[in-house]
DNA sequence: CAGTCGTGGAT
DNA sequence: TATCCAAGACT
């Protein structure tokens, strides 16, 4: 009798050869390609990252010119897509293998492993999807479909971090092709073993199924509960000066590390607009003219909800010495014309604010 | 090791 | 509307 690895390896394979998706990052087997689309995926879904991979090649087609290329312009062909500190490690993951590797990207795990980004996860996935070599890989997904496989009811084993199914992985992408397994794996969880509503009427391994067999596939995994997100009141201030609106870059750790977003003030009991005492206090400018919007702008994150009140307000004259010729980047400022977007890291929430402002 | 880190789609 | 959570890594 064959065991488990082997009885899911050989439905599994000719099932993704032919139920796969047709995605931008399955059709090559270039290494580096392969590497960022993993860097992207992490945490984000297909459709979000499908605007962002073919774009971010174009512009970054290989190594040595990621390694080159300033963090800034990363940041900016990353803008919109979220986890930055995912970009800057990819950056530098870049510089590491340009200067460790000659530009080449390891093909085992262990070598990956030590390139800045690559964690155990897509340290198996470059070496199983990219060289075609088993290595273990345990996302999400993988996670799913195997604790429901076995039916596994214990929480601490159902997760992406459990040894079993990192053992039993290992074993099925050596079973046959490790770039097809390993993607038939995670594709499976994706489209059939689903989060909700898994088809199993559609599942290839649906009779090795014990989750399956015991109608606890909507049971397993186990739902996992997370605090309540607190929630931020911030005034939005446009900082208007010679027909320019500032942008400040945020600190270089936490939330939207190093982006650039509109100056962000505490809101308390006002309601009129931040005061100009405490747009002076933030941004080192003068302002009169507050003018705050009726409507906020929510922003959810994981872990906090920002309730952001635009307010514009206008530079004294006073302070408008060289505002004419002050576009350029300052000591974490920017003075940007409306509709400009510098070649930096502008995240999602920034855009949503300047479009709300107007700018 | 539990918390942190973005955004958007599905229910 | 509220909640979950998606091809995780890092601390």
């Amino acid at each position: 009798m064959l065991d488990l690895a082997h009885r899911l390896a050989k439905p599994l394979g000719p099932w993704f050869l032919k139920h796969q998706r047709d995605l931008a990052w399955r059709r090559t087997r270039d290494p580096y390609s392969i590497w960022v689309s993993e860097i992207m995926l992490q945490q984000t879904r297909v459709d979000t990252v499908e605007a962002y991979y073919g774009k971010f090649l174009e512009r970054f087609p290989d190594v040595g010119t990621l390694a080159a290329a300033d963090e800034s312009e990363v940041l900016a062909a990353w803008s919109g897509l979220g986890y930055y500190r995912r970009a800057r490690l990819l950056h530098a993951g870049a510089r590491h293998v340009a200067a460790q590797h000659g530009g080449a990207v390891p093909g085992d795990a262990e070598t990956l492993r030590k390139i800045p980004g690559v964690g155990r996860y897509t340290a198996g996935a470059i070496t199983s999807i990219a060289f075609d070599r088993p290595a273990a890989l345990v996302d999400g997904n993988v996670a799913r479909v195997l604790s429901r496989i076995q039916a596994i009811s214990e929480p601490k084993l159902q997760d992406a971090g459990a040894a079993g199914h990192w053992t039993l992985a290992q074993k099925i992408v050596e079973a046959g092709s490790p770039r097809v397994l390993a993607q038939a794996l995670m594709e499976l969880g994706a489209t059939v073993c689903t989060p909700v509503a898994p088809k199993c009427g559609e599942c290839p391994v649906r009779s090795e199924c014990q989750a399956h067999a015991k109608g606890l596939q909507a049971s397993i995994p186990a739902p996992k509960q997370r605090g309540l997100s607190p929630r931020e009141d911030l005034w939005a201030v446009a900082v208007r000066r010679g027909g320019r609106i500032l942008l400040e870059r945020r600190a270089s750790e936490g939330l939207l590390a190093g982006m650039w977003c509109l100056p962000l003030i505490e809101r308390k009991q006002e309601r009129a607009g931040a005061s100009p005492k405490a747009i002076a206090a933030a941004t080192g400018v003068k302002v009169k003219a507050i003018e705050a919007l009726a409507e906020p702008v929510k922003h959810v994150f994981t872990h906090r909800v920002w309730m952001l009140w635009p307010c514009r307000s206008e530079a004294v004259p006073s302070d408008m010495v060289n505002a004419a010729g002050d576009s350029g980047q300052v000591d974490g400022r920017l003075w940007i014309a409306p509709g400009e977007r510098p070649r930096v890291g502008i995240p999602k929430v920034t855009e949503k604010l300047l479009a709300a402002l107007g700018y």
